[in-house]
DNA sequence: TCAAATTCTTATCTTTTGTTAACGTTTTCA
DNA sequence: TGAAAACGTTAACAAAAGATAAGAATTTGA
């Protein structure tokens, strides 16, 4: 895959958010970067700002954080899906994850820096502030259903919920780090695995 | 508090968002309404869509699901603050969740309709692009850090933690509210609060 | 290729939470 | 104002989750 193709499957995918002319794309993608993420290496990590919000082309990264020396995995990204330490790319504080690479990814990128510097633009403005707002409610959407499903559901529940809806996580993702994502232990998690089967018997 | 006084306060805490001069501002003002939802009654219904958006200019709300017959408070809106069954609004599906006035309380509220038609006034279009951006990407902080909380902490630490930070939740919210927002059961809360006690002892 | 690391399961024990019910206190509102 | 509802604590028991460790199977990577 060369840098075209990288850059078509973008704006392919953000028709769906914005509809740029031919001379707004060129000073969009004046200000995009394309990149890429060897496995296990870091787009963000704890206790640095993340000034950076990435797309991605190819592969897949997961969110972590460490506490008493251990880590916790929070969430993943996959193709076709923005990602970033959003908190901190917003406040310009550090951030409180780590952002790794599951595999060697391919990004396209934008720094705080070059997406201020549109959001000035006179000839960008209004669809970088159009692209920023169909991005933040699409998170936000995702992130309510996140949040109902830790305030009413048991981690069972939980976990047969995403056995309905989560294919991409359960097929990509080792269960140890599922059982992260649904708030509970590794250990934990294959006894509910064992509870459902004993009970589907 | 009449109907002037409200828009002033909206109107001052917009400020933080976008800077409408005078010709906007008529204009966004007539897509505005000022409503009084008396206690108890609902801003947004379980099954219901929710398709508007509201300031909280003098009340507070609490949201909550109903599963198994039984009310799980999962968030709380306060003065200066929006209130939405955000994804249903966004949507146009049926909300998850019920909003519900826990004290008589004034709005001003806008309709998913009249902001559309915002958006599609060039005369407004870059200014609301701009305000649904700066909402949509205020709560992602803050749901961002409540996910986290979910994922790394106990149930104590997250009520320790609501202890340094949640000082408004803590003074206006009944005990049971405030541990089904921290996902627990109240009973678990109270012995908790107990465990913490004995501890300082 | 092969030793090391990772992953998942299982077992044991401890801790925490959920459930239900009872009780006294406070608040609500007709 | 007074009965009903709501609220918080506590107790007892059951269910679930956490911590730790061991072991087998798989994957990784030098």
């Amino acid at each position: 895959m060369n840098s075209f193709t990288a850059l078509n499957i973008f704006r392919e995918q953000l028709k769906k958010y914005v509809d740029f002319n031919e001379a707004e794309w060129i000073l969009f993608t004046q200000h995009l970067t394309l990149s890429n993420l060897k496995k296990k290496h870091y787009f963000a990590e704890q206790g640095k700002v993340c000034d950076k919000v990435g797309f991605i082309v190819k592969g897949a990264v997961r969110y972590f954080h460490v506490k008493d020396g251990e880590e916790i995995t929070g969430y993943f990204s996959f193709e076709n899906e923005y990602l970033s330490s959003y908190k901190s790319y917003l406040t310009g504080q550090p951030s409180l994850t780590y952002i790794q690479a599951l595999e060697d990814t391919k990004l396209i990128t934008f720094t705080k820096k070059d997406m201020d510097q549109m959001l000035n633009n006179p000839m960008l403005a209004y669809k970088m502030e159009r692209f920023g707002r169909l991005i933040a409610e699409d998170y936000l959407i995702c992130y309510e259903d996140r949040i109902a499903a830790f305030i009413t559901q048991t981690p069972e529940e939980r976990y047969l919920q995403l056995l309905n809806t989560g294919r991409e996580i359960l097929q990509r993702m080792p269960q140890h780090y599922i059982a992260n994502y649904l708030g509970i232990t590794p250990v934990s998690l294959s006894r509910i695995r064992k509870r459902i089967l004993e009970t589907v018997k």
